[in-house]
DNA sequence: CGGACCGTTGAAACCAGTCAAAGGATGTGG
DNA sequence: CCACATCCTTTGACTGGTTTCAACGGTCCG
């Protein structure tokens, strides 16, 4: 989707765990496909309260939804890769490609449908369907992807940032997860790698 | 931005008070720019929970986050009138114009931005910060338009919507505003009219 | 082997939700 | 123009879900 223009460059990029991908209020000078890895994009209130605002993950795309300057910032949650795609070539081509521009547009369209459904999340939802609903949201999301072996999906982030994604403390997060795992609708053998014994009961869950 | 090019049929709607503009899983046939009055989009879980994810003020364009289907219902909160672009028009034209693609992709890319930060209100502010933050969103926003006269900014929305598009109940939102009125911050001298008295202490309440 | 990070669990405090009641505003129809 | 019903707003008392604070063991990585 992105890059098939002749006239757009694009190269990949590597970066490390922890590593920053771009800062809030940096010029921004690429749009990311991700190919590999995790990312996730953060805000924080002055006071240090931190907010995440996404996950990126193989196969999505990060980084169109900028003015000049970018709002938030990311980071690598684990080794990742990505194609990278410099946006002044993106806008000049978009300027001439109706195809590409309008493509462009509806991914950020879905983007913010996605958006919209998550604020009802963080809006109306009890501690525990909002664990629910996350864990069948990336199952879904990593179904394409290496996460999901036969022991179970393997979750790239810690529960500190599902925290932050959620709206919740990183303790409440934990006693969910501990609370489904008594209740024999998930599993985790290992760290990180959730197994579902019961789907059924987390969509119950989620409640949406 | 909508409507300028001359394959573009829009025609100017009318919507009384309460009157549904769209339903959820309707077929999506408008894009909507406000030229008068207020909307509400309202996503409902099946319990009857309730989430505000966007006030449509004039000005503003929405309908256009859809896929086919529309993904949230929306709602005249006063007497509303919009000039209404029929998207099967617009799709064929965004694929032939890329300038309006374009175009189109930069204001569904701005109101991703609006969305991500108001995600930071629902997941980490406090009852306080967040009514706070709202009054000087729509201060903000009902700037340009007949919302603003000597006596005050005049809130299309009964603290009900407020409270729904903020993650906290009426109850909350009032008690709020009353502390705001005994702080001196605000003053309000009619149902629903707002005069700030302390711009700074609000954006220090605000936390952003 | 040591240290930082991560996850778990318990106890206590607190913010916001819920329930309830009452008064005020708005609009309708007689 | 008034009577009445409905919706909106305010306020109090209580409840409870989540956060906070704290401590501990486990895991990963240098």
């Amino acid at each position: 989707m992105l890059g098939n223009a002749a006239a757009i460059r694009s190269n990949t990029q590597s970066f490390a765990k922890g590593e920053r991908i771009y800062t809030r209020n940096e010029t921004a000078h690429h749009a990311h496909a991700v190919l590999e890895g995790a990312v996730r994009a953060s805000h924080c209130l002055p006071d240090g309260r931190r907010h995440l605002s996404a996950f990126h993950l193989p196969g999505e795309i990060f980084g169109l939804d900028s003015g000049a300057l970018r709002s938030h910032e990311t980071e690598a949650l684990v080794k990742t890769t990505t194609l990278a795609v410099r946006l002044d070539d993106l806008d000049r081509e978009a300027g001439i490609d109706p195809g590409l521009a309008w493509g462009l547009c509806n991914l950020v369209a879905a983007e913010l449908r996605k958006a919209r459904e998550h604020m009802v999340l963080l809006g109306r939802k009890s501690a525990l369907e909002r664990v629910a609903a996350f864990l069948l949201e990336m199952d879904r999301r990593l179904a394409t992807t290496g996460a999901m072996s036969k022991g179970g999906m393997s979750l790239p982030m810690c529960e500190h940032d599902m925290a932050d994604y959620l709206g919740l403390s990183s303790e409440t997060v934990s006693r969910c997860l501990t609370k489904l795992q008594a209740s024999r609708i998930i599993v985790m053998s290992k760290r990180r790698t959730v197994r579902f014994l019961d789907r059924a009961g987390l969509h119950e869950l989620d409640a949406s």
